[in-house]
DNA sequence: ACCTGAACACCGTTCAAGT
DNA sequence: ACCTGAACACCGTTCAAGT
């Protein structure tokens, strides 16, 4: 009787996919991609290296896993009570909120074949860009220009996150956009003109609120496109 | 006399940062960058992999130098003498083009930190905008649309070109996108409801006229921008 | 000042052997 | 069917020793 109710202890649950796929995001969140070994894995899920590939085909199947969990919990479940345009804001905040709080998101993102997180992005994104009543001929170019933008900050972001860790890691947000602003600042006033003027507006600006500046400029160009 | 005139050997030239980041690119351009090792680098160079540490810190800063070095090239040398808006098409061909030919740049590019590559088309992308009558505080946020987009697209493009050579290798072009879009038509039809109607779209297009049409999404936005 | 190359401390992945 | 863990074939990087 005992013995057939008492629960297996928790080091001993079967390996399992989602295990694993769950292990790697904590790993990842916590010692960044270079901690993301198969050895600390293996010791994190009490097993070797090699039971890994029992359930998974290699490092590169298991990052894209991990991406596409995490993106895939980001997408709205049912249509949007909204404007499409707020949708798309929210979608795409989504995205960005994910990359913030896991910054490796933002490399696999870029670095994924046309496969499963960005396809679920790419299609929440044509969705409303159709209610938004874009003609059918224009609907794909309008999705794409919104992902790779998307994509794009996402990348960037993730590389300053890492530049962050790397170079000043107990110094503030505010601090870090300064260092920035001042080295922009210190350009070669010839060869970097426009962007040692807008030096002032890296210390100032909030990313998310820039970022959504972005896609309301391509928004704005959905909007007001010339037919052809 | 003759010892004088005579030319030093190629392979006996003192090494150099140049002369190894010009190997680096070569090694990128033909065995892509898994093959980009510090040993395989020191044999090109016929010296040991130690050597290289004298003239670089380390991998990363070597990867960064490549990217530099031929990202720097497209870059215009002068003031454009076309519309700003033409002279953003021809910088964003040039980097797309650059990516084309050296698809590790795309990774690299959304890696790198705000450090020089991205800066230097930053700086011509601001320019530019400057130069379609942008107000100044809207500037900054145009100049990152577009870099932000570029970039994204250059990874995705990097991305394929990887998925297409670990794949499908011997595979035209065309019959890629044919089984992308095959791929596509073969999905959810109630989940990816969207990307199915778009499958077709997908055959057809041509990844140049796309990047340009995306381009012209965000110009159109900046120049139908409401003014706040 | 610059180069050499063995050595260190790791990797991802495989695979015979176990259960 | 699934797990184990030693072993293989590599890496990037360091560093004493040379010139």
């Amino acid at each position: 009787m005992a013995t057939r109710t008492r629960r297996t202890e928790r080091r001993e649950e079967p390996l399992s996919r989602e295990r694993i796929v769950e292990a790697a995001i904590e790993l990842l969140d916590t010692v960044g991609e270079r901690g993301l070994t198969f050895r600390a894995l293996a010791e994190r899920l009490t097993t070797g290296p090699g039971a890994i590939y029992w359930h998974v085909t290699g490092k590169d199947e298991l990052l894209g896993a991990a991406t596409d969990a995490v993106v895939a919990g980001t997408m709205p479940a049912g249509p949007a009570d909204t404007t499409p345009q707020e949708a798309i804001r929210v979608l795409a905040l989504g995205v960005f909120d994910a990359i913030e709080t896991h910054p490796w998101i933002g490399n696999q993102l870029a670095r994924s074949p046309g496969k499963s997180p960005m396809l679920r992005v790419f299609e929440h994104l044509g969705r409303q860009v159709q209610a938004l009543g874009a003609p059918p001929a224009f609907q794909f170019t309008a999705a794409s220009a919104l992902l790779n933008y998307i994509v794009g900050v996402g990348g960037q972001n993730a590389a300053d996150a890492r530049a962050h860790q790397a170079r000043t890691p107990d110094t503030g947000r505010t601090e870090f956009l300064d260092n920035a602003a001042a080295a922009w600042a210190d350009l070669d006033p010839v060869e970097y003109a426009f962007t040692r003027g807008v030096a002032g507006q890296l210390r100032e600006h909030d990313d998310r609120t820039e970022f959504l500046a972005g896609i309301d400029l391509i928004l704005t160009g959905i909007a007001h496109r010339q037919p052809g």
